[in-house]
DNA sequence: CTGAAAGCGCTTACAG
DNA sequence: CTGAAAGCGCTTACAG
């Protein structure tokens, strides 16, 4: 456990003032090369690493963002960090991660211990209104929301148009001529569950056809059990729509339990376009997010907050998913194609 | 873009000295309940918060550990994270995240960019050597490996069974009557890989059967195509055994495209548990490793580390992967159950 | 129990 | 171009 050197220890190896030390690291200010090299051989010699904290606390400035996220699944976590994580070091930012939060109180707490750790905020979590993150924030860190749906208008976001998703995913399905299509739902109090349903309800009506909906709670369980109801009840729909990709992955594997064939006898379409979906057999239609790349710009923008407090972005920044037709859906047979996914036919 | 309060705001309002306040927040030192009550009425009037980078300026502690990954495939990303980070707030520490860290040196920057930010390091980086980090490390960090078998015995580390779980995996196809079981290793490179294939060839020879394997690169299109491969091959194998679950996944898809049934003409193992083992149909037979719990551990272990420097831990841990027989390796059938995954048979 | 003061490791005007 | 010094916001002996 040796002491890490400081910038003293590096000046006085290199017969400079940590001033010139400090100059030839930030690059600020001018330097003779041979102090500069003198300046570096120390720095080699002494593998020494400026301590950031103290940086960050002359400099009002940590090159830190915190991410605050609820309780994700699998796919939908790891693209997003992904994508985050790729932005934030082209940016030179470190990502501190808080996740698995499903209480208000909980992400609230989160949000408070990043203070003077972090220059701006990337929040997830459904469970804050604008109110409270704003309270939260003492010390006016940028933020950027990413709370799919009830997000105050006014603030800076980046947010997934699911009413329009679930509406093209619902005309697709009428396209292939179906007309009884059911809808398994996402959980009542969830916003992104919630405008899924009304895109559904809307697609239909406006196709002179009548909605009916099942609720799940986004788990492939959900899905197996509603899909399991909508057979048994009194008019047999000849399509489901699901909230999301594990409720709709569910709602195939009933089908196939109950021995009837997809999509000849039920068509089925999810939301999110999670790796599953690709790999299903019948390989499922959805509704395709681009995670990585939402979390990029969300980096993006939160880094343009930061760098230009002055200049006020303060718009809500829509994601619109992307229909991909697969074999679950389709009227002509799909066949898997070389041996990876089938090819995904990208409407636009 | 309000100035956040300083301890110096709070020491005003509440007519202290700052030592009170400092006293009164960290807990540390003696306080009347009056000061106590002045100095928590003025925190919560200004809503401050304490800065935590000068806190650790002055503690030389940050109270966060970094982690350092490759880049991951997604399920096991997210739940290495999940698990890390639950072990991490209940132990009071933040977690730094860089990920995909394809080359030793991008991670080494990674590494050495945390100084000053971090308390320890987890490093999964399988490119990274002990001695490599050692240098990069100067400072003496706490540092756990997850390097997933060129770890150096002497370092604090948690690794997988990789040889040993290849081998209860193939010992169960030769268990459930198979003796033609090929093997689709992973890329040549990787040391997870290298001690599955060592695994699998050990399982065989004890069993006095030939080894027969294919490359593959952890991929689902190179399981497809190895799988593909093997079935045109001279001997057609009665059962096959992928080096991770995405390369069976691949193996499942060729079989049922070449019209070839699972299990009964050949079975599939793979290794991992990822989720969609379970959905697959026929349903996955796998080796399950817990990767949340052993983030957890991971954690936990690093934060011993960081509190008690002085006893020295320099031991490796081992994960033992557990496996999980499911339809494609059953010769009993296995009836999908309720509707959610098929139960999972768990052989000690 | 409380306060004044030093110090953690850096950066940055300010002189020179 | 370079150095001495103040200051970033906290904690912690040291007196009292």
């Amino acid at each position: 456990m040796v002491k890490p050197a400081t910038i003293r220890d590096v000046a006085g190896r290199a017969g400079v003032s940590v001033a010139s030390v400090s100059r030839v690291l930030t690059g600020a200010g001018q330097v003779t090369e041979a102090t500069r090299a003198r300046v570096m051989e120390a720095v080699e010699a002494l593998s020494y690493v400026p301590h950031s904290g103290a940086r960050s606390l002359s400099t009002s400035k940590t090159h830190s963002v915190g991410v605050i996220l609820p309780d994700l699944f699998g796919e939908f976590f790891s693209e997003l960090i992904r994508g985050l994580d790729l932005a934030a070091r082209h940016a030179g930012y470190h990502l501190i991660v808080s996740s698995s939060h499903d209480h208000a109180e909980e992400a609230a707490a989160a949000i408070r211990s990043m203070r003077g750790r972090v220059d701006g905020l990337i929040v997830l979590s459904p469970h804050l209104d604008a109110e409270k993150l704003a309270g939260s924030l003492a010390g006016g860190l940028p933020v950027l929301l990413m709370n799919g749906g009830a997000v105050d208008a006014k603030r800076p976001s980046i947010v997934v148009d699911n009413h329009g998703g679930a509406f093209a995913a619902v005309q697709h399905l009428i396209a292939q001529g179906r007309s009884r299509v059911a809808h398994i739902g996402g959980p009542l109090h969830n916003a992104e569950a919630q405008a899924r349903l009304a895109g559904y309800e809307r697609a239909m009506r406006d196709a002179g056809l009548k909605p009916v909906s099942v609720q799940g709670d986004f788990t492939q369980a959900a899905g197996h059990a509603a899909c399991l109801a909508l057979l048994s009840g009194p008019t047999r729909p000849d399509a489901v729509f699901a909230a999301n990709d594990m409720m709709a992955v569910g709602a195939l594997l009933a089908l196939q339990d109950r021995g009837v064939r997809c999509p000849e006898d039920v068509a089925v379409v999810g939301f999110d376009d999670v790796p599953i979906a690709a790999l299903m057999r019948p390989s499922l239609t959805t509704m395709r997010i681009n995670i990585a790349e939402t979390g990029r710009r969300a980096l993006e923008r939160l880094v343009g907050m930061i760098d230009g407090p002055d200049r006020t972005d303060a718009s809500r920044e829509v994601v619109t998913p992307e229909l991909v037709v697969r074999q679950s859906s389709s009227t002509v047979v799909l066949k898997p194609s070389g041996g990876t996914r089938p090819e995904p036919v990208l409407a636009s």
